[in-house]
DNA sequence: TAGATTGTTAATCGATTAACAATC
DNA sequence: TAGATTGTTAATCGATTAACAATC
């Protein structure tokens, strides 16, 4: 069995840029690869081919390779991919190493869930501080993590060089909340209102959660039974 | 203006069966014109028009007919659609109408959100109970829904016809809860759990949500700022 | 009737799959 | 070297958009 070093050397020259416009569906499946792929370092296992991980994803081994060829080459002909190294890209082009800084923004019962969460820490992203306006959790820690008064937030987010908001207030609050911390230099939100906030900062990315819209469409699937599998 | 009766009358006769294999991309999309419509009602509009609606959603107008048209005329030339009912019959394709009931497997942080919300009698869902393992909780209620013990899970499905089980349990159980709902005719599942849920029953429909999925995504969008806005 | 707007067909675009030459 | 498996091009499939005839 080669040295892995060895190997790594091999791959690094091959290495090219990402492609320009990188399809909207491969980066979604980024982060389920990356998961599958720790799985396997828990599980010992060295190297993988696009033809053992698409079995074991359901998906095409075709679509792996095209997939990851966005990217640049992460294998090596007639060997496979090097399951730690191919972890270890996928995680860097999600941010894993980056350090991001994030703040909750309510801290109701959804608020909370995240704060119990090793969800960020995780995946490399560090949560600074809740949000809340309720005077009596005010100065409280929940789940270890501070929270301060929402009239706090933009020069919190501007000091400590916040990069993310979970946006978990009400759908009324949720666009003034926004805007608030995209002045203050945060750069995505990640936003669990029920709707599509649309803010007027082109550089400003968002992710909305539509938790009721998924809730529907399993709807959709049990009434119409026998359509469709899976998300 | 036409009374609201005439044009229904009209519409009726002209809506065919939904079509054989309706795309899941159109799928997917329901639940937002659904939200749509219910605010248009909100505020008062009676009819709108493809083109209109577009312009609220950020999609073409194109899409729009062409994916109502999935299901049938919805509307009507000349005149666009009639909002109440377009809402109405976006609804029951959904299921709003059918009156299903859930239960929510384990009163976590996650569990106990989903508890406190409005998210599923809104959308004409039952929650009917809640189940965990912690005997401190075990016969309390949270904000109103009994909990149970996971023990009970089988025969309380079985004998209250559950249609949905939301997963809330850590990863480690989710399969053998959802195993145990299933045999007792349970057809849905919502899993939180972070992980591909896959049954050996096909007829049992699965909706994974992946929150850690989702943060990834953004970070990735973060990362080489200047790419894809949206969703 | 004339104007508006749908429903639907045809054209375009993008994403997935298949095939195979390159190469480790 | 021979075998394996990637990287990549070409073919297929599906989804989106454009165009327009049908019709209210």
């Amino acid at each position: 069995m080669e040295s892995i070093d060895k190997i790594h050397g091999t791959f690094e020259k091959r290495i090219a840029e990402t492609k320009a416009n990188v399809p909207t569906a491969v980066i979604k499946r980024l982060p389920r690869y990356h998961r599958y792929l720790g799985e396997l370092i828990r599980e010992g296992r060295m190297r993988i081919s696009s033809a053992e991980l698409s079995e074991l994803l359901g998906v095409t081994a075709s679509q792996i390779r095209q997939d990851l060829n966005c990217f640049g080459g992460f294998g090596q002909q007639g060997y496979g991919y090097n399951v730690k190294y191919l972890h270890g890209k996928i995680g860097e082009l999600l941010g894993v190493t980056e350090g991001f800084r994030t703040v909750i923004v309510g801290a109701g019962n959804l608020g909370r869930a995240l704060a119990a969460t090793h969800m960020f820490e995780r995946r490399g992203v560090e949560r600074l501080a809740l949000f809340d306006v309720n005077p009596d959790i005010i100065g409280t820690k929940i789940y270890g993590i501070p929270v301060y008064s929402t009239d706090e937030l933009g020069e919190f987010c501007r000091r400590e060089r916040v990069d993310i908001g979970v946006l978990t207030v009400p759908k009324e609050a949720a666009f003034s909340v926004a805007d608030v911390m995209a002045r203050a230099g945060v750069r995505g939100i990640w936003n669990f209102a029920n709707m599509e906030l649309s803010l007027p900062y082109p550089e400003v990315e968002v992710e909305n959660i539509h938790l009721g819209d998924s809730l529907m469409t399993l709807c959709y699937r049990l009434k119409s039974a026998g359509g469709a599998e899976e998300d």
